[in-house]
DNA sequence: AGCAAGATGGAC
DNA sequence: TCCATCTTGCTC
């Protein structure tokens, strides 16, 4: 299964009021501590997931969230465990419907993603990105670190 | 030990 | 616009 990245959050480890790292290592932030390259997946609001790739050296705290994703096949299987989605565009369109599709729950954090399971590749598409503040937070609101492929019919909101 | 808020999604 | 739903972490 193959899903293009299309939209993103950053979140740094120092002056970012909004980034779970915020005031330290946590048992549910402690994923973000350690070595990049691994998920750092979190549980929201009672009922949703959300997940991160971790970023940065060891020990930094930072790490992107996946807000959005294109899937570029397998849809039924993804619409499977995305039944309120009414077309492809609304599989992944949202930080927790990404994780809800790909069925990635708690049992995911701290997966290593330069393993065989999931992973990320560099296939070398260069779209025009847009950035501007991010979704959902209460702090440093001003910080323009969300990121998406500009005109994607798949980005949130 | 108690409590408010949360990196959302879906229904109304 | 509002609510479901429950864990986390801060505060007392």
């Amino acid at each position: 299964m193959i899903l293009r990245v299309i939209e993103v959050e950053a979140y740094m480890d120092v002056d970012d009021g909004a980034s779970h790292s915020r005031n330290g290592a946590t048992p549910r932030n402690q994923v973000m501590f350690g070595p990049a390259g691994h998920l750092y997946v979190y549980f929201v609001y009672g009922m949703h997931h959300c997940m991160n790739v971790v970023t940065e050296s060891t020990g930094r705290g930072c790490a992107v969230l996946i807000r959005a994703l294109e899937p570029m096949n397998h849809h039924s299987w993804l619409a499977q465990r995305r039944p309120k989605a009414r077309n492809n565009d609304q599989l992944c369109n949202g930080p927790a419907k990404c994780c809800a599709a790909l069925s990635v729950s708690l049992n995911e954090n701290g997966l290593d993603l330069t393993g065989t399971e999931m992973w990320l590749e560099d296939r070398n598409e260069r779209p025009l990105i847009e950035s501007g503040p991010r979704i959902g937070i209460r702090h440093s609101k001003a910080l323009p670190w969300r990121f998406w492929v500009a005109g994607h019919r798949g980005v949130s909101r």
